[in-house]
DNA sequence: TATGAATGAGCTTTCATTCAT
DNA sequence: GATGAATGAAAGCTCATTCAT
């Protein structure tokens, strides 16, 4: 009875070998440029076993971003995993996400890249419901903060959580593209701190969105459970 | 001298015509979809001519996407081109850019695309430096703007007029690209209304950077001078 | 001794649940565009199993369509197996032919498609000589009929049975051919019936190779013994 | 205005070099079996090339066939260019027939490979024109004889022009199907001479549908004109 | 200047067959 | 005997770019 037990142990490491290949290459050239013969030889496997564990290379792409986003559900559920207030969680989960992109900026592209939607359109349908799983469990943890600081009183009650979820996400993405993309100009050029910026961008949006009490106390808020 | 000149009209006359033919592909396919043979058909001229003027197919890309900046140049002249205060002044600025966004779609994406690095890569010089010189005018003028609300008291003195531009500019950027994108799974089925999101998130931020003063004439500030 | 009986039954009993597999993946694809795979899951057995019980793709090709055969054969065997005059009979296995390609067509397909000489090199010789025993007996049995037919007075003594049969049988498969590929064509478009002339074409050769005596009470020899 | 016409001239050459050099592999070696790359070098072109005159493969290979049945047809305009009687001109053309399936046997064998469905369904609709208007030309011209030799009198009046040329046409493939495929075995094994087997049963059949005073000058009428 | 024919590298996917277990 | 993972060759088609005319 061992025996099938190890079979798919195995064949779950040869996925994960190959998803290791692919992350390679995916992170080196980006989809289209990446090939599958540079993947197989990467993982020291045929071309033909690629296929064997992943339809395409759409899902191979997909199945590499999954992992991307796997870390950041773990970074995510790390963040909020003290006994602070909601806000100070907001706050974390805003460290978090920016800690993902610099830590895992090769995953935060390989997302924005997928906009193009010759991709989207050619990925299983497997592989795009664990996308909307994990997606899901991703945001359910955000607005789920949210929403506690808003019964908390410390976000106004007229304060939608996943509407205000979503414009800080959107709000950092917007800066995070810039850093990504264009940081050397800005910074380099003009002499912004882009990373200052985004976080001061998404401090202010907070506050806006803070009950009067709650801004009132707001150091004691942010202030790390314990120094 | 009259023949020189009528060379250099000739010249820039085919140079809008391949444009014309590029952008209709361009906008309906994409970049790697389009090809050359369809470009070249649409504009009525051989393959090998549209290498005449222009260098590569990534040339060509970025030559009608200078054609977008422009028209988003001129949006952004005519939003500021009243004699309203700064404050009103910004407003205008990203109404303009939301009208870009929402009536120029087309190129709104075509900038976005660009993302892809390959394309980045293989741009001419030439190509390049327009393109820094459009994007010079075009944040000359936003940060102009915010300059002139700053001295005249709107704006907090603290406020770096770039730096608050850049801020205000990747915010709409992360929600356009949203709206762009997922609107219908944002708003459909969650219900959420991006572009009210948009609007509220900028002018969060717009507030917060506000001095006291202008604050307490907000109302004044933003309503339109003569209705 | 009874278990090597026990053996050789199951391993017919598995080569016959393969030529089951096979025949609804060939019958429903043809030969190249079925696969292996195909037919393993069909079989519901390993692809190393197959190999295991037939050499090649093209051996079970030729498998199936011995099984074709062996129907033949026995369609027949029953349309001579009455105590009627031997032209009859040859009628009979006229109507027996068009019967199974009627009934059979898709091993009578699978036949012709057979003629692709790639399939045919790669047979095993142990396929061939069934196949061959196979058609020997098919073969006897038609010529038997028309030697009979000769012996007896009713076809002419300078026909030759083998070669009368030949050539009833290819005029038959000509017109077939038709029926099975363009029958929508020459029926449809001309409004020609070409179930109706191959039995005129087969009735007419069989007529001018009948003695006289024969042509004469020609309508006593082929109508059916017993109504 | 002569270089307009050299350059059309250049080009159907280029399309004639391309068909040669097809026709060398397509003989050689069937459809599926042949390559692109193959044919290409054997055209000493770039595969591009070939792609850039012919849309696909099934395209080059119906142009092949083309060439066939245009050889085809003019050794049958060429068999009733004679001022022979119906009847003698109908065996010309079984005669034509017969010839061009010994010298373009692989012209013939091209024609019968089509039945493979999946080429048929990838053609261009411009090929398939091409394929019906010479097999249109090709039936008029059979058919046109057969019907002369109802109006005189030498067929019985019966007899449908359409169905008798398709009779004859259908029992001639069937045989000659049968010569190339396994001539070895019928001819050495049995002693059969396919070939005088052929003839035989087109006549047979001719005969059977000529009016009785046809046959009684049956000599005659089948004996070319001038020795 | 304008043409458009020619190039040829490049890429994903399929599948019969083998072989270690 | 049975498995099924692994192989690797094969193949059609595209397209940006060049260059002789």
């Amino acid at each position: 009875m061992g025996i099938k037990e190890r079979k798919e142990r195995e064949k779950g490491a040869r996925r994960e070998e190959i998803i290791n290949a692919a992350e390679r290459i995916f992170f080196e050239k980006g989809f289209a440029p990446a090939t599958m013969d540079e993947i197989a030889e990467s993982a020291e496997l045929s071309k033909g076993t690629l296929y064997l564990y992943y339809k395409s290379k759409e899902d191979l792409y997909i199945a590499v971003l999954l992992r991307g986003s796997e870390i950041m559900y773990e970074m995510f559920k790390k963040a909020i995993a003290t006994d602070e207030n909601p806000i100070r969680h907001l706050f974390n989960l805003g460290e978090a996400y920016f800690a993902y992109f610099q830590e895992q900026r090769n995953y935060f592209r390989m997302y924005y890249f997928l906009e193009n939607p010759r991709i989207h359109s050619q990925v299983s349908s497997e592989m795009m419901e664990q996308c909307e799983l994990l997606d899901t469990r991703i945001w359910d943890l955000v607005v789920g903060i949210i929403r506690r600081a808003v019964e908390g009183g410390l976000l106004r009650d007229d304060v939608d959580p996943l509407e205000a979820g979503v414009m800080l996400w959107s709000n950092s993405n917007g800066l995070m593209r810039l850093i990504d993309r264009d940081e050397w100009a800005w910074t380099g050029k003009h002499g912004l701190n882009l990373e200052a910026m985004l976080r001061k961008a998404n401090k202010l949006l907070v506050q806006a969105m803070m009950t009067e009490k709650a801004k009132a106390s707001f150091d004691d808020l942010v202030t790390p459970a314990r120094p």
